[in-house]
DNA sequence: TTACACTGACTGACCAGTCAGTCACTTTGG
DNA sequence: CCAAAGTGACTGACTGGTCAGTCAGTGTAA
C-alpha cells in the first residue's frame, strides 16, 4: 500500500478486517495440477516445487462438493499466488503490476478480483499460503530435551531445510523487506511465527541451561541470535550474491561451530 | 525505481552513469545552519544529529569560493537529503512522493531537481552521504593484533555507537530492504562498505586465530556472523518493536559473550 | 546586468480497481 | 438421457486518481 490511491481506501478496507481474511472460500488443496488449457495460456505449469499453500482453514464449512469447477477456480488462485511471489520478489510489493502478475498466472486481471479483495489482501494471503504450514510445524516438533547441540542444530537444519531450501525463502525475504509497510502483516508474522518460535527455542534452552549445558545464558535472554545468521543470508543473498555468493547452510554450520564451541555433545 | 514509468528512462539514465554521479556540484560542507528562513516554511532546522553527509569528493576542481548563495544552496541539499530519509524510511522508496520530501525540505519540488537527476540518483545520494564517513573511518581503523575479544569488542560497538545510535541504522536498513531493486545501489554499497569492511575483520581475525586464539575458524571463514545480529536488530526495530521492543546493544552484547566464551580476555 | 537557485502549475504515463458481458459447466425436470 | 435454465468463474476495455519529471517565469546575490 501507501501510495495515496491505496491511502485512500483504507479505511473501508479496515472494516474487512478482524475475522479472517474475506476471500479464502476456497479450500486451495494440492494444487493438483487439475486445470488443463483454458482458452487463454494457464499458468504453464511452473514445474519446480509445487506451492503447497494448504489455506489455513481449509476445508470450511464441511467441504463442498469439489466440483470440476470448484478445482479449477482452486487451481486459478494457486496460480495467482505463484505468480504474485514471482512478482513481489522480483519487483516488491509497491512496483509489481497486477497485470503483470495476471499475464503471468495466465489470467485476466480481473480474476486476481475475484479470488482477492485487493492488492494488500493477495501479498498478505500470498505469505499466509506459503508461510503458515511451517509455522504449524514449528509448534509441534517434540524435541523434549535433547541436549543443547542437538536442540540447535534440529532448529538449525529446520530452517535451513525448510526456509532457505525452499520458495519459502523469498517469502520470507518480503516479510524482512516489506513488512515495515504492512503493520497488519508485521503483527500477523510475529503472532504466528516470530511469538510460537521463539517462546519455544528460549523454554528448550532454558532447560538446557539449568542442566548446566552452557556457560553463558546469551541464547536464553535472546534466542533471535540462533536464526539470525539465517535472516542475513537471505538478505545477502538478494543484495550481493553476483559480487559474493554466500552458502548459507555453510553458514549456518560454522555458526552453530561458533556457539557451540565444547558445550554439549551430538 | 521500478514501476515502468521509470524503466521508460533507464536507457536514458544509464548512459549518465560510469564516472561520479552527474549532480554532487556541491561540496556538502557542514551543513552549518547557514540558511535563515526563505520565503516558505524551510527545512524546521531538525534538530538530533546534523546528517553530515560530506559528499565523497568534497572541494571538487579546487574548491569554489563558498558564497553566501552557495552556502543557501549547500544547506538546500542537506535538507533534501534530511527530507528524503525521512520520506524514504517512513513510506519505502516507490511509495514516497517528491512532493513531501520537497514540502518537509521547505522547498519546491523542481528544487529537488535543480540538485538531483530524479529520485532514483537522491535515494543514491542519501545513502552515499550518510553511509560514506563511516566507511572511510572503517578501513583506516588501526587496531592491529588485539586479541580477538578486545578486537571483536570494538568492531561491535562501533557497530553500535556509529550505526545503531544514529540515523545511519535508518539508511542501513533502506539498504537492506530496497538494495535489491537498485543493483546499481547494492552494488556501491558492496563495494563501499562490505568489501572494505568483511577483509579487514577477517584478516584480523586469521592472525588471532594463528595465534591460537580461537578454537574455530568460524568468524574467519563468515566474518558476516560478527554482525549478523546488528543487522537483524536492524530489522526487528522496524518489524516488531511494537510486540517486543529489542535491545540491541543489549543483543550485541550478548552475542559477543556467545561467541567469545572463554576466548582471550580482554 | 548576468547568472543561477528556486518556484509551482502543468503534463503525460501509469496502474489499481471496476463492471457489463461471455461462456463453460452444473443442475433441474421432463 | 437430454434439453433448458441457472450459476459463477472469467474477461478486458475503461476510469479516475496519482505522481515523477518539466519548464517558463521570478527574485536576488555577485
Amino acid at each position: 500500500m501507501a501510495n495515496s490511491r491505496d491511502r485512500a481506501r483504507e479505511a473501508a478496507a479496515t472494516r474487512g478486517r478482524g475475522a479472517g481474511a474475506i476471500d479464502d472460500a476456497g479450500d486451495a488443496g494440492q494444487a493438483g495440477h487439475a486445470g488443463q488449457a483454458g482458452h487463454t495460456a494457464r499458468a504453464e505449469a511452473r514445474p519446480p516445487a509445487a506451492p503447497e499453500p494448504a489455506g489455513p482453514q481449509a476445508a470450511r464449512g464441511g467441504g463442498r462438493p469439489a466440483s470440476r469447477r470448484r478445482q479449477k477456480s482452486a487451481a486459478t488462485r494457486e496460480a495467482i499466488l505463484a505468480a504474485a511471489l514471482d512478482e513481489f520478489s522480483a519487483r516488491g510489493y509497491a512496483a509489481a503490476r497486477l497485470d503483470d502478475v495476471a499475464r503471468r498466472a495466465g489470467v485476466a486481471k480481473g480474476t486476481i478480483y475475484v479470488h482477492f479483495r485487493d492488492k494488500e489482501t493477495l501479498f498478505e494471503e500470498l505469505v499466509r499460503a506459503y508461510l503458515g504450514p511451517v509455522i504449524n510445524g514449528v509448534a509441534t516438533a517434540p524435541g523434549e530435551d535433547l541436549s543443547v547441540r542437538a536442540f540447535a542444530e534440529r532448529v538449525v537444519d529446520t530452517f535451513v531445510r525448510e526456509v532457505l531450501g525452499t520458495r519459502r525463502k523469498d517469502v520470507l525475504r518480503l516479510v524482512l523487506t516489506e513488512g515495515q509497510r504492512f503493520p497488519q502483516l508485521a503483527h500477523i508474522h510475529y503472532r504466528e511465527v516470530v511469538n510460537r518460535a521463539l517462546p519455544f527455542v528460549r523454554e528448550s534452552l532454558k532447560r538446557a541451561y539449568e542442566r548446566g549445558e552452557m556457560k553463558s545464558d546469551a541464547l536464553v535472554r535472546f534466542p533471535q541470535l540462533l536464526v539470525a545468521p539465517g535472516l542475513m543470508a537471505v538478505i545477502w543473498d538478494a543484495l550481493f550474491s553476483r559480487f559474493e555468493p554466500l552458502d548459507a547452510a555453510a553458514l549456518m554450520r560454522a555458526h552453530l561451530d561458533l556457539i557451540l564451541e565444547g558445550e554439549g555433545a551430538p
